[in-house]
DNA sequence: GTGGTCTAGACCACG
DNA sequence: GTGGTCTAGACCACG
């Protein structure tokens, strides 16, 4: 799986490589139990910090989508079972928020629904679909 | 157009107000043309410090919300024709995560369309309508 | 309030704050709604870095404790409604050792009720009692 | 008697497997005199490494539980007379905490207490009830 | 002035 | 070899 931090992103790079690690669950790139590359070595291949790399890990953590242990590292969890209540408020206002733009836009329901079941179907045979 | 901002969210306040006044625009609260209040009077209804709304407005200035002029004060512009390259970029990078979370979290395509409609629905009679 | 870390105790550093700012705001040193020191002065205070401290905080947030806004700095919270379930869990389990462990002991079960009602006596005045 | 280790937990293996064994011990699944796995054999039973075990028996060695020979191996003592004063520290800092936490929480003294006697109940038989 | 992000590097605990 | 803790210090965002 490729990861690009952009460095003069106004999103902090924690939040840029979640972003991406999520995106890569849902599309399939990263399976259910798959080990993460540790720590060291994903900062060092990114570039940044290892101290920004554990950030992400630990949100990704409390976030229910990995498990880390000193044995076996860091990996995928096999149940995303964990905050999900905070998700439903967390998604309800940035789709509230997107869709206005959308359509102060001049965006149409037809044409947003399009590009909505295309990043859907984007996603098949990741994590979702079994 | 009630406005309410949360002082202990995470998302910065002028954050939180930008985005309420894009939801109002979409859902009709504000109108084409309708001038907003002046800075200080917005802040002091607020209780927030007048550099922060002088930022949103400068910022819905920047993306084509809103014109600005000495005379007039700010209002709701007749065309939103600026920054609609940003605004692309923008929602497909923001839509991708939403959408990836959402089927993580085992959220069907199915639900989340209707989800997706039924905010398009209540912003039924905003701009975009006409 | 007086805390005091040991710098050579096997229990981190943040977690000795966190148990003594815990413990402050059910005796009642802490109040809710009281606003806390802010990081790099807690940390000067205390001689450790501020780094630490914020480790501290971010916990006490997410545990429902502390709200924090660069406005305000870091406050106690005036209802802690987060997090109740996580803490039934691990008072259950913390418990039962503690209690397995005293019995172990020769402790008998008066005598520990006697030490645990001498505990809640201590914190009479705070917070859970008005 | 049956021990379960939770490799993702956040506490340390050795750590689990004490604080089972002294649970045990409180509940009179494991008897004074009475002789202990060996290192090996119980590291297999568990699936975990054996210096994980031998950590475990040798802290309870300091704490008085157990008392290990080249001969018998290890096994429960007759008596729990070390490490008395370490663990008076112990209880009362952990005990402290816990019903700060407990407090804060809204859990009502009764309530605690209720818990309290019911783990203490669960426990009849072991050691410390002859 | 407040907390947040990021880097850098040392040392430690676990297994 | 893995992640965890702690320190140190720079620069930034918010208000």
């Amino acid at each position: 799986m490729i990861i690009k931090i952009e460095f003069d992103s106004e999103i902090p790079i924690y939040e840029q490589l979640k972003r991406q690690m999520i995106i890569g669950i849902a599309n399939g790139e990263m399976k259910r139990g798959e080990r993460l590359p540790s720590i060291r070595q994903l900062g060092e291949d990114l570039g940044i910090n290892l101290h920004t790399v554990r950030k992400t890990y630990n949100i990704l953590k409390d976030e229910g989508y990995v498990s880390m242990d000193r044995r076996n590292g860091a990996e995928i969890r096999e149940v995303f079972d964990v905050g999900i209540e905070d998700f439903e408020k967390l998604i309800n206002s940035d789709l509230e928020y997107l869709i206005a733009n959308a359509k102060n836009r001049g965006m149409k329901e037809k044409d947003l629904l399009k590009l909505f079941s295309s990043y859907y179907e984007s996603f098949k045979g990741g994590i979702g679909d079994e």
